[in-house]
DNA sequence: CATGAATGAGACTTCATTCAT
DNA sequence: GATGAATGAAGTCTCATTCAT
């Protein structure tokens, strides 16, 4: 019988998140068994509970680690040169396997149902609106954006037209069409930020 | 003992659907017993496979009554005057009960486990685009946008930026926040038609 | 909304127990519900209420009236010309809907779980023994059959033949098959009257 | 916590098997719940669900087990000398707890409702026929049954006899009775077998 | 570390029975 | 007489969790 990564506690951990998070995505919470989740690692289920103290601590766990990763990719990726980092994020956003890029939804339906989950996902959208005020804020002081922008309305909307987006995607939106308006959208706000003052 | 609703099936099944809506949305479908709806409403469990003949067509009619309900909003209250009429729609959407209003998000969060949850969502979201491009035809034809804009694009751009919006607010996006926003946003968006062409 | 029968209460619960005997024995009592028995009817549940004071009543009328029948039968059917009779029994059996040609091992399976349906049959077995006795006995006295011979054993023999037939057919006996071999049965039994003496 | 049989997963589920067995004959399959069968053991409900994947599963299980051990005991007890064997294999069979010996009866009820059960049961009867028509056929040949006797024919007349003796005892025929009428029976069908030809 | 046997609470569903209309 | 809405008990099955090995 194999361990699930030989002696490393963290790997094994990660091993177990990234199953489980693929198939909370796939099958949902309730709907994954812990037997489901161990089976797909090849492991039984009474391991799982040497790693989380139970169910609801893995979600948790995966919620975070996967917040984490997606507001790492961000922080790194945009720059201040907002439309070009933006068409790269999105890029590199739909090299990444489903239940990352749609996390966030996922997220969302458990978001009403456990207070731990809510407080990362708040606490997430805030930092997002932080990292993007803040690149937008350098393009505003070096006057590429007009003077009266209200940055963080600028974020705002940002961030809705990337969910937005993202939730088409999973009813069928092509990705030629995602990159499409993702882009033109950005664009647009960027080119008329004068819209958004407070 | 009480009646679901005296003598009118078709009352009473839109009575548990409301209920049921209502719970789900709140606690998730998983979450919610058959034994809580029917206790919600006043009725034994028994009652319920009276008109549903198990748990997941309830989920099903649910789905399949709120999205009419919300597909028949939009068909009403958005004219060709877009603009105004975008305004008044999300204001009456802010009128409507959570449950409803956030209805779209909720689905998707079962769309991964239900073949037919997916189908009428894939529907309805055809349907909102086409509604909107036609009333966008007609600007077009009036020489209020672009000539050579792409009303489609244009479509499926404004409604990734109202469900956006719509994710934001349940991370806790004010109203008043919201509003503007998508205001702007709207507004920016026929302003620059010409950005979004084919 | 069809009265089972117009008036006539013995006619409605003949017209009630009949669908409720083919029912039982196709799918078993257990597995035939109310409503399934009131469908086959085209009436509702709450009527057969009307007529029978619960479901075991139902089961115990069924055992009753299906055992009477096939009671009257043998004593109408089986003379002292045994053999001859043997055979047009036999026929007249194969002309029977099966839930009254098996019933009797229909019946069997309930005789463990309702002591009143037991109480039926068991007694039903000694009628069939005793009419079968008492057609020997003339035989015996005409010289017909070995003097020393034990009549109620002989009628246990035929009885058992009789009986273990009607399950092989039910396992897929043809019915040329169980004719010829009741018959060759009974003519050997009363051939070697004189091997059954008490 | 007491383990059903502390390690054999076989020694387990043979454990459960016969208590449903006995369960099922006594009270029948529908009324017996998984809950009396597990109780019976010592068990909960759940642990049933680790050895057999639903109640019917366990039906059919038990069903193969019963009709297999019936079958080797036939091919073990009865030999060339009919006659002999057909007597200590009825007294074999006293022997058997009910369940076991009225297996077929009980069975015969569950096969309109079930058809693997059906198929288990038809198959068996084949065999039966097949190995008793085997030991005639070696009668035959040493000339000790007539030679243009068919040996089918026998047989099925052999266990319909046999069959319909236990359906009797089910409804009270004594053991002794049974005894008797079983081996006369046999004795008789042997010596006249020239009854029975093609 | 890992296993797998066992548990027991809880979910969905069915259905005999009642009763007001 | 007949209906059909409602009940509530009971049954099947699942699954998170525990624990001895």
């Amino acid at each position: 019988m194999p361990k699930v990564v030989k002696g490393y506690r963290k790997q094994a951990m990660d091993t177990i998140m990234e199953s489980a998070s693929r198939l909370f995505f796939e099958s949902g919470y309730q709907e994954s068994s812990m037997d489901d989740i161990a089976r797909e690692i090849g492991v039984t289920k009474g391991t799982l509970y040497l790693y989380f103290k139970n169910k609801e601590e893995l979600l948790y766990e995966v919620c975070r680690r996967n917040t984490n990763l997606l507001e790492d990719n961000l922080d790194k990726l945009v720059t201040e040169d907002i439309l070009e980092s933006a068409k790269s994020f999105f890029k590199a956003e739909l090299e990444l396997p489903e239940h990352l890029r749609f996390h966030w939804i996922f997220a969302l339906g458990e978001i009403n149902k456990n207070q731990r989950v809510r407080k990362i996902l708040l606490e997430s959208y805030e930092n997002y609106v932080k990292i993007i005020s803040s690149r937008l804020e350098v393009l505003k002081e070096r006057g590429l954006i007009s003077g009266d922008a209200d940055t963080r309305k600028l974020s705002l909307t940002m961030i809705a037209l990337h969910n937005g987006i993202m939730m088409s995607m999973m009813q069928g939106l092509s990705e030629a069409d995602a990159s499409e308006i993702f882009e033109a959208g950005i664009r647009n706000i960027l080119k008329n930020s004068s819209l958004y003052k407070n």
